[in-house]
DNA sequence: AGCCCGGCTTTCATTGAGTGAAAGCTGCGG
DNA sequence: CCGCAGCTTTCACTCAATGAAAGCCGGGCT
């Protein structure tokens, strides 16, 4: 955690932006420092810079914040606001038809991250908050992202322990990879109650021209749920989706060819 | 354009997250470097540690990107997404009422930014993107935040060339000066085809404990607008938000405590 | 009031991370 | 086959960054 040498100052720059989190929005130049692993001088100085040039702000109270300069860089991010800004119609489609929450995610690294939510207000409560993380082997999109992620990302998740949200959470690898393989076999992902007990999940695939980008999603109270009856208006959304983003026309919307091989990989 | 000695490895870095713009979200890393006025081999060793942090992303025609890290740290901008999440109801019930343009925007140095935007179908089009900029001196939006803003950023922009964007855009500082004090006094801003030739604003201001915010608005198309009709229901609004955002009950708005007008709300 | 304490800011001599010119790649078009 | 444009790597030099230590400030306690 302290700043040995040979720690770059970009490092340092970009350990003091990722010392903020959803939890912590706002920190002492201290807080930041021991968050950052950086000795107060040095953040003292850097923060300085960031927040002179519009990355961080500095409030009343002393605090940091990150700045809204960062957030309008941010916004350029393509698989950020960029696909919200496109898919946002499509999910407000899906959320008029069935009036549950809608989510729409892409993984990074070995986690997911959520883009966009619609939040049905008589709807489940779901725990997501758009900018937040969440592990790839619990959730419908996760399981999607997961299934068509590339084998080296499947390996790491499963070589991992699989976090357990609730007795219904696959936390056994074989289980999973049985359960990626007939993702994409149907070409869609239930995840029933494995992550809260009274939520259900369905989700499904948005491509581009290189693979699997996205992943959209209902999420709707497990009690009143008819999964293979969300699957294809999900499905629907995710092709809509597919096509704006260039996907071949034809690529076998749920899945990889369909010659007589389950485990594709 | 060159880095003269005295440049900071921070500013550099910044340095390179500012070249991108929404015009144009992918660059080489030829265009990176000049854009940010730094030597090849700089930008490349720098942009390579934006890349393995998440801070860029590399795609596969070799351009770089915003990625999605730096949109996640960005999206805890509490004048950005953290706004975003707590006025959008009200912007949408804005909408829900009159189906027209409805924007939310901030001031950020001597301009503003689109926080977000719901725009109509039926509705005007209008140029605004979010997470994008615009001069303070035209739009309703602008005016409101201009009009509340510390005297010594009214000064700046008084003082510099006021661009203009239509016949009726207000290019005059002293005709300026009499729309602000107007503003302050009646507590909203109406912008009468300032920006284009076929759309009116009207906009209103949120507070915070300390002072104006933020600013919401309505873009009408100028020849079925009845700026009157439409300004309680905008300040309306903005007052909601401004409850919302803490400031005291009774502040005296802006300027002069309101002239007995009707509804208290 | 005076004191103390924690959190922040500034100073200053030292040093290694950062630098850019130049040389190597690599892939494409002629 | 060659040449060019755009990217990547090398290498010796140097100045931006560093952190210990000292100063500063405010507010809680005696």
């Amino acid at each position: 955690m302290d700043s040995q040498p040979g720690r770059s100052v970009t490092s340092k720059v970009l350990a003091l932006l990722a010392a903020f989190s959803p939890a912590s929005p706002a920190l002492t130049l201290t807080e930041l420092a021991r968050r950052a692993g950086l000795p107060l001088p040095t953040a003292h100085r850097r923060a300085a810079e960031l927040v002179a040039w519009g990355a961080l702000e500095r409030g009343e109270d002393g605090r940091y914040r990150i700045g809204l300069r960062l957030w309008e860089v941010g916004s350029l991010a393509p698989r950020g606001l960029g696909l919200r800004e496109l898919a946002l119609p499509v999910l407000e489609d899906l959320y008029e038809v069935t009036h549950e929450n809608v989510q729409l995610a892409v993984r990074q690294d070995l986690e997911l991250v959520f883009i966009e939510r619609i939040a049905g207000r008589h709807a489940v409560p779901v725990l997501t908050r758009v900018g937040g993380r969440f592990a790839l082997h619990a959730t419908g999109v996760g399981l999607v992202l997961l299934a068509y992620a590339p084998t080296e990302v499947q390996e790491r998740v499963l070589a991992a322990p699989l976090e357990r949200y609730t007795d219904l959470t696959i936390t056994d690898p074989r289980q999973l990879r049985r359960c990626l393989a007939e993702v994409r076999r149907v070409g869609y992902a239930v995840s029933d109650r494995q992550v809260t007990m009274d939520a259900l999940s369905v989700a499904a695939p948005i491509r581009a021209a290189d693979g699997v980008v996205a992943a959209i999603s209902l999420v709707v109270a497990h009690d009143r749920a008819d999964p293979l009856a969300l699957a294809p208006l999900v499905q629907a959304a995710g092709r809509v989706l597919s096509r704006a983003l260039g996907a071949p026309n034809r690529p076998a919307p749920g899945r990889v060819p369909l010659p007589p091989r389950h485990g594709t990989q």
